[in-house]
DNA sequence: CGTGTATTTGAACCGCCTCAATCCCTGTGG
DNA sequence: CCACAGGGATTGAGGCGGTTCAAATACACG
């Protein structure tokens, strides 16, 4: 009975191609993919379920508005990404999409522990995809309690390039706002602006519009 | 041939009254158990391995150094807690005891698999684990990205209480030292130590004793 | 009791936040 | 095709908080 469950669709297998790409094959039998528009809430603040998620395309953030009205961004959801409710069935955490075009594929919990447990395949899938998100929020934290500003814009937006789908490319669309950044690092979205122009001066990165940076040849050699 | 093969001891059971109280008891017929001294390196930055371990008693902390030498904190670890490596079997951070009488299990990769896919509880059991390190993650997270310091202070302190192994009391002993909660927190010592002084003239916190840290009538009223 | 470490306190500087205004980019309607 | 609107991004000025450097004090351990 949980609220989620009526907004996923009945097409168990929509865009399989897609799906294959980042989310485990494994899992693919007890799927369901939803599209998720902009802005639009995929895990709601303190609701309780217990289903998990992966971002098949798109992308994610996972995030709290504290007391005094501050949103802060806890994980930055890209495509592999797994997340969903705790042990205890409750989200301390919101999820809502990045950008359109942003699509998930859930897995109802009951249906993920039958599965696991009757396929250590499965069951070991699903440590391994733990253990990254472990791995990722680590690194956010590493980025988080850099000292200056600018160290951590330039080594957020490192790791957003590392991440870029197409993997190689030293070019990459941001899909997120200033806001967002600022929100994940603790900082004003005035100083994630200023840190971005510095670092443009200093001729470490690129920008082909706001969205789009690139890294220079200074900062690869 | 790890090198922390050697470092561990013969006798697998030591001390098993106090390892069930924190260790998962499913795992205890792989767990081989050491006590580690203060500043003791347990695992190192960069090596190898596929070891699982759980903190049995007393405090660790997982860190790296930075390029600049700067220590950042990424997880405080306390009884309960699993860390390890990756799936890909690398060491990203250092994990060193910080008490002397810190207590570690280890878990070898192999046996964890093996025990892991002949019984799903043990399956189950590790993705518990798995999560609950997540969240604990996002709960840090949450501590850092916090705007003034002394509110970073204050929630890093009632996190600490709240996470007292005797459970309820209001007064706890602080296992590590003021550089390792800047370390944690992203900020300077002297703005720990100043924060500390700010919220006991505050009442909110009440101090016996550099370590010995109490909640005052006026914080939990 | 003495020695080294941990913690606290002080003073000055600088970086980041805040408030405010401007600019830019996108989409929409005339 | 242009005007306008609205959100996102940038830039500017001023004040405060936290870092840094320096020193004093408290503490733990032999």
């Amino acid at each position: 009975m949980h609220q989620d469950q009526a907004r996923f669709g009945p097409s168990p297998k929509l865009l399989p191609h897609i799906q294959s790409a980042f989310a485990p094959a494994a899992l693919q039998p007890i799927a369901t993919v939803r599209p998720v528009r902009r802005e639009q809430t995929i895990i709601e603040q303190n609701s309780e379920g217990d289903s998990w998620f992966c971002v098949i395309s798109g992308a994610a953030r996972q995030f709290t508005i504290s007391p005094e009205g501050r949103r802060q961004i806890v994980d930055i959801l890209l495509p592999g990404d797994f997340f969903g409710y705790g042990p205890d069935k409750h989200a301390r955490f919101a999820v809502q999409a990045i950008t359109d075009g942003t699509i998930v594929a859930r897995y109802p919990g009951m249906q993920l522990d039958a599965l696991a447990n009757s396929d250590p395949r499965v069951a070991r899938e699903l440590r391994d995809r733990l253990s990254s998100t472990v791995a990722r929020l680590q690194e956010q934290m590493l980025l988080v309690s850099t000292m200056t500003a600018t160290e951590k814009v330039r080594a957020f937006l490192f790791y957003m390039i590392g991440r870029h789908p197409s993997g190689e490319e030293d070019t990459t669309y941001l899909p997120m706002s200033r806001y967002d950044i600022a929100d994940q690092l603790g900082i004003s979205v005035e100083t994630v602006s200023r840190s971005i122009t510095d670092l443009q001066s200093a001729g470490v990165i690129e920008l082909a519009g706001p969205r789009t940076i690139g890294i220079t040849g200074k900062a690869r050699g």
